[in-house]
DNA sequence: AAAATACACTACCATATGGTTGTGGATGAT
DNA sequence: ATCATCCACAACCATATGGTAGTGTATTTT
């Protein structure tokens, strides 16, 4: 990445599945280091990894209590995935439109057949 | 990337600035891959690169007219990309009530502590 | 105090990716 | 026919990342 790329660094956190998954299981809560380990039969110094990650794209806060590490998600993060897909909205419902219009076409030239057919 | 995770692939496609430019350049438009080259002071064999990372999240697809190979944006990878954000809005919406909960309450001990000033 | 727990830090390896350079193959223009 | 243009393919390098193994440290439990 080249210089604080804060959204290239939330993608780069969110591609892969292991850290998707411990985005989906915070979004029911905090937990700590130990608790984002269990499920998924991976070595504690890998998820301290990913936790990592997630927490230099932001999507995660980590704070001290006692020997435990609570990770919590941060809502804006995911928000700012969410608001840059959705600047791309006029762009793709355009472009289903555009389908749409094409499929009524090639419905009405079906009725026509039909009407040639019938004539 | 384990096997075949697509959305991990498309986020890692739009983790780069150039292909999420490019996204953006293509948003308006089809292009060939000269025009995708232009306005990027990159060579034009890092812009196939970045170009084949795209088609393979299926952000794009290349078709050959001529000489030249014309890309086009696909709307429904960015939809993708949109509705996995947008099912974690429950979540950040509690989130921001909740710190709306917490700006009211801190808002209400201040008119208490006025009145205790008052008083 | 001793043992167990939760976590961090370091070193190490394999692979994917960003990027450059060089080249070759079609297609279009002259 | 020749030359320029558009693009793909291959080799190469540096770095980031996924993953393992080993160890150290602070806190809790006993």
């Amino acid at each position: 990445m080249v210089v604080d790329d804060r959204l290239g660094t939330t993608f780069a956190a969110l591609s892969d599945p292991t850290r998707r998954a411990m985005v989906e299981r915070l979004s029911r809560g905090p937990a700590s280091v130990h608790g984002l380990t269990e499920p998924f039969a991976l070595s504690q110094q890998m998820i301290s990894k990913h936790i990592a990650y997630l927490v230099r794209a932001r999507l995660v806060t980590k704070t001290k209590r006692g020997r435990e590490s609570i990770c919590t998600l941060r809502p804006q993060a995911i928000k700012t995935v969410s608001d840059w897909a959705i600047s791309y909205r006029q762009f793709w419902e355009e472009s289903f439109d555009k389908l749409d219009e094409v499929v009524k076409r090639m419905k009405k030239e079906e009725v026509r057949d039909d009407k040639q057919h019938g004539e």
